[in-house]
DNA sequence: ATAATATTTAGATATTTTTCTAAATATTGT
DNA sequence: ACAATATTTAGAAAAATATCTAAATATTAT
């Protein structure tokens, strides 16, 4: 699938972005994610795996858990997008303006 | 629904974003954006209010024409949104720093 | 008022997504 | 190896979304 639409379809949904804007402070694991969230750890790791996909949470295991933590890379490119629509003309986006 | 939920679900079809794109060339009527798109002038327009419900374009009637325009406002409170995944710490979002 | 053109709305169907329960896998401690 | 804990995977059911055809609405020209 296309870049954009993984990750604005896992930036859809209210539960992900809960997720995500969780992991802003500091990194957190699955079971410490699903807390306070209104559904099972099951949904909630099949959430965290759509994250994984679009590239906006990276995993990594600590003993028993699973750490996810924040991937702001792929925000940067969701940002970069967004950014093309404040220009009026269409066309390929120049990155660099030497020369 | 949430600001951000139903902005990043129109955001989420390649079908719409399409639709976006080539706005940002200009001011397109609904019979000019379903051209090229593969499906029914129906559905495109269904597309288009959910692009509108969005506030990512607006709408004005041209003699028997619907024209759509861009309205980009909605794309800097997104871009806000992601940008707010930059700083390490949460809490609420800094507007402005005089003082 | 009628016809022609442009677009939307309604209702139906197909596909995708969300969520659940139950079972499976992985790690740690005994 | 076995039990306890953490998490994921599988399969099913419910809810949401995308798309179609047909009918309805709005504008313009005759």
């Amino acid at each position: 699938m296309a870049f954009s639409s993984v990750v604005f379809k896992a930036l859809a949904d209210p539960s992900r972005r809960e997720i995500l804007e969780r992991l802003r402070a500091g990194d957190l694991n699955a079971g410490e994610l699903a807390e306070g969230l209104p559904m099972t750890r099951a949904s909630v790791s099949h959430h965290l795996n759509l994250l994984k996909q679009a590239g906006l949470v990276r995993v990594r295991r600590q003993g028993q858990n699973q750490v996810y933590t924040l991937d702001t890379t792929v925000f940067q490119e969701a940002m970069q997008w967004l950014m093309t629509f404040f220009q009026k003309e269409s066309g390929p986006v120049p990155r660099n303006r030497r020369g």
